[in-house]
DNA sequence: TATAAAACCATAAAATACCATAATTTAATT
DNA sequence: AATTAAATTATGGTATTTTATGGTTTTATA
């Protein structure tokens, strides 16, 4: 799988349908499963998205974790029972469920926005807020990501 | 990959299309992905450019840091969220993006900046500046770059 | 049978591939 | 070292394809 890169603005029809961006149908194009898994971010009012088989490296990951590790129950129980498998249509459009677009606050326009191994989607307007936020906040602290020398 | 060295002064087309210098280019050749990638640089008005293979790197170093690490979601936010990723055509040419120019300050004329593991894009003219003023800075300070001794 | 969901068809705009040429650099030859 | 030849690189314009988006028809389902 290649990552999800850039930020796409489109829009929704009136039967509730959007384009995924070409580049995001073509990171998960060699996966067996033509679409993406959606569900509710905890953390923002947005909509987390990642390739099917991303959703399967979680779920070996929280095997890993044991089976009384009461925590990574509620993540996985809410992540798992929210995650919403959604197939793209002959040209390249899935239809967002009702209760994914309110959390998010979509209506008729919005965001995929690129994350790497995952991407959101994120109302316009709450997205260019959040992002000056970032970039305020990056501004200040200046964090840094380091890579092992090793890795190039 | 080898490093991007020395700078480049090439012109924009109608189109927007540029000339990545062929030095740039036999730099990712090796790649699976035949381009670069492209955000606007948090502190400087000018683009930063990598390989895509780092991009991937830094995509596997925020995975380490854990689901919930806020600090870091700012940094990835801002550099997943902004980066555009572009193949270079037959000729190795690439668009940079109207909202890169514009904040870079580009019109027709670019300078493709070596920066061994990335490279940036200038204004030449507001390159010219930097360029003096870091100058003046390493006159002053004397910064010692230390290497490790099995680095070579 | 009514309603929702999926498959199908069409199109304008944007992105990309294609072709051609000028300029520059590198290599070869005298 | 100077000159010529070859190859590479940068640049310009056109043609084709892809993409996003809208609408219609068919199929499944309650």
């Amino acid at each position: 799988m290649s990552l999800f890169l850039s930020s796409y603005e489109n829009r929704l029809d009136t039967k509730g349908r959007i384009s995924v961006p070409a580049s995001f149908r073509s990171s998960v194009a060699s996966e067996n499963f033509s679409g993406v898994v959606l569900y509710r971010s905890f953390t923002n009012n947005c909509i987390e998205g990642l390739s099917m088989s991303r959703m399967e490296k979680l779920a070996s990951a929280t095997d890993q974790m044991g089976v009384f590790d009461t925590e990574l129950d509620d993540l996985s129980a809410m992540l798992f029972a929210d995650a919403r498998p959604l197939q793209f249509d002959v040209t390249g459009r899935i239809v967002i469920p009702e209760d994914l677009l309110l959390h998010a606050g979509i209506k008729d326009t919005a965001v995929f926005v690129g994350r790497g191994n995952s991407f959101q989607i994120w109302n316009p307007t709450a997205f260019k807020e959040i992002q000056n936020k970032s970039l305020g906040n990056l501004r200040k602290l200046r964090p840094n990501l380091k890579i092992k020398s090793d890795d190039n």
